[in-house]
DNA sequence: ACCTGAACACCGTTCAAGT
DNA sequence: ACCTGAACACCGTTCAAGT
């Protein structure tokens, strides 16, 4: 009788999403990853590539989840804004896996889709674009400046955020 | 006769910034920097407590490099972003580091000062770390996402900078 | 004081051999 | 088909021994 299959792939992402955000990037490992499937790691080469291709894999599980975290949310810029901070306060790791993973380019064009909807509705077609890359920068980098510590010193981040919101907002409606 | 000193710490933080540009975070190994200065990778922990000590130790040169440039750059807002974005296409790995390292929160007070007196100047005291929040989250986000290539796809990257430094500018005017 | 070789722990990865 | 133990390369780190 064959062995019945132990490790599916998903199994193998699920672990890899919780170890990522218990124990980071570089706890990520794959004897982590197999000690918590019931499986050796050289089993692991059975679905994946290598570690790149975990990370890889994982990314793109996170991403889906923010990708329908957006969808669900109302399509402003402000809960959009919101949803997408609420996200990585809740996946951290999973957050900034997104950022540092190499991942190809159309990997990003789901969860944008909603924003860039948004931002053709305040400015039109034409400059919908480069105001959704001035949106996402935003976004994207307060919420990294955020994790990593660097507002720690000094007032309310919370305000600080909504500050930025507020300016975002109002500049693309100007 | 002792020993004459081989690798001074400034040696080996030159090296560690070479061999990061170069071979990028992952080629920043102990051994690497060993070979550049000569020496075998033991001695290195002389110099530095560990791995984490020279990355630190590379992300403050990297910092102090970048404060210079910003202290040269005319004051306002425009040029301080385009010295910011021209430093980071210089050191693309240099720049990811100073993020990625974890540094305590005064690390960046300098680099960061030029920006501050400049949003006092055009919101005001009160409202002056809110937009400099606004303004560094804007320019770090958008040169990380440049930077692994997010927008490859789509439009001239050079004019979404100068689209988003114009909003920016105007939002904190207005 | 500074350097070294040897050694250890840990991780990614390959592969021949098992069921 | 899927799994495993054994093995290898590579890296960080420690330490006793050299000058």
């Amino acid at each position: 009788m064959p062995t019945p299959t132990r490790a599916s792939l998903a199994q193998i992402v699920d672990a890899g999403r919780d170890i990522l955000e218990s124990a980071g990037a570089s706890g990520l490992t794959m004897q982590a990853v197999a000690d918590r499937v019931g499986v050796r790691a050289p089993s692991l080469y059975k679905r994946l590539s290598d570690r790149d291709a975990l990370l890889r894999a994982v990314a793109y599980a996170t991403i889906d989840d923010l990708t329908a975290r957006l969808e669900a949310a109302n399509g402003g810029i402000p809960s959009l804004a919101r949803t997408y901070r609420d996200f990585a306060h809740d996946r951290p790791e999973g957050f900034r896996l997104m950022s540092t993973a190499e991942l190809p380019v159309e990997a990003l064009r789901l969860p944008v889709e909603p924003l860039l909807r948004a931002c053709t509705q305040t400015v039109g077609e034409e400059h919908a674009l480069d105001a959704a890359r001035f949106a996402v920068a935003w976004m994207t980098g307060f919420l990294h400046m955020e994790l990593s510590g660097a507002f720690r010193l000094g007032g309310d981040v919370d305000g600080a955020f909504e500050y930025g919101l507020r300016r975002l907002v109002a500049s693309l409606e100007a």
